[in-house]
DNA sequence: TTGACTTAACTAATGCCATTAGTTAAAATT
DNA sequence: AATTTTAACTAATGGCATTAGTTAAGTCAA
């Protein structure tokens, strides 16, 4: 048999099927074998443009964040200064439910210290500071309610992800109740 | 080659060891051969016992959400009343410390729907609504701060686990910050 | 005690996966 | 037009879970 044409196949296309692949089938489903079959090539072909298994979960990784940055900052635009924080938070919140695969692979990249996977995840922090800039924090104070935010959003996404949440009482109301009464007790702060 | 004397194994040294397997090398390393390896046994032997990996899988996650609660449950006997729920954090996350891989089994079961997966986890939910009872909360409300603590603390876990602070603070004091922020914010809710 | 039954180990084989090595032809470059 | 680079390919290896079939140790009833 022949090898095929060199046109088709660019690094865009590689991700983007694998986001779509990870969305639809499961981040476990990821795998050269089926991303392979998705594209009409042979796994070792995928060598060519990346680097194993795990290069093509980082980059998977790194796509995620960035799509989940630009998810945030759309949900910043459209809401009132008022509610910044939740805003974010539903945000968030959609971002991974609607791209369940992807946003699992946001956060399973093989080497988490990798600054390409660091820096594109600083940005999103920078992005959460920003907003909390209303409640007149200090610096430290600051970093931890970011990382306050990030557990409690991170946390409710993942628990509902994986079923953890067994009762019959509405997800998005436990939300904004987490999501205010953290933002409450934060604000309680600055007296 | 003759068959090896069936006195040794029993479920409980199978899931101990498995345990030990996962908080040793991480739970991706549970492979039934890896197990297999550390019991002296071929890893066809280990379907005399468990229904193949998600079988394994299953029974590991019951054992770490038992023993979830149990550490849950010491560290509301050894601290004051006062502030149960901050020792209840910080014994969540002790536990989550101590038994990294056996932590990541407790949500990572095959079915999260299994009623024994369930129930396990629900007497955890019911021994933290206890300990919300001083807060004099309606039902519903005390539900949702359930959710919200659960979020908050295994969002913090798993992303501690998975290197997701990249900064150079404390991760102790993130911990009582947003702990203490949240039940701030929660309490305000009686006025 | 002996014989039948059950059980828990085994070996062998299958199929899927990632990965490496080596090949080939299309595309790009000189 | 000739050469180089590239991106596909096939073939092969080793690790994994899983199934089927085998065997001998342990159990138990006559």
């Amino acid at each position: 048999m022949s090898p095929r044409p060199k046109t088709s196949l660019d690094m865009e296309t590689i991700i983007r099927t694998a986001a779509d692949l990870a969305d639809r089938k499961g981040f476990g489903d990821v795998t050269l074998a089926n991303l392979a079959k998705e594209l009409n090539i042979k796994s070792p072909s995928l060598y060519n443009h990346v680097d194993g298994l795990p290069g093509l979960k980082k980059q998977l990784a790194i796509y995620g964040i960035n799509n989940l940055y630009q998810a945030l900052e759309d949900a910043k635009e459209n809401f009132s200064k008022k509610d910044v924080v939740l805003a974010l938070s539903i945000g968030y919140v959609g971002f991974a439910r609607k791209h369940p695969g992807v946003y699992e692979a946001t956060f399973n990249a093989p080497d988490p210290s990798d600054s390409e996977v660091q820096d594109a995840g600083s940005k999103i922090v920078g992005l959460v500071l920003d907003s909390l800039g209303a409640f007149g924090l200090e610096k430290e104070e600051a970093l931890h309610a970011v990382r306050g935010l990030r557990s409690l959003i991170h946390g409710f996404c993942s628990l509902e992800q994986k079923g953890g949440f067994g009762l019959n009482l509405s997800l998005n109301e436990s939300l904004s109740f987490m999501v205010e009464a953290f933002m409450a007790g934060i604000a309680a702060r600055r007296c």
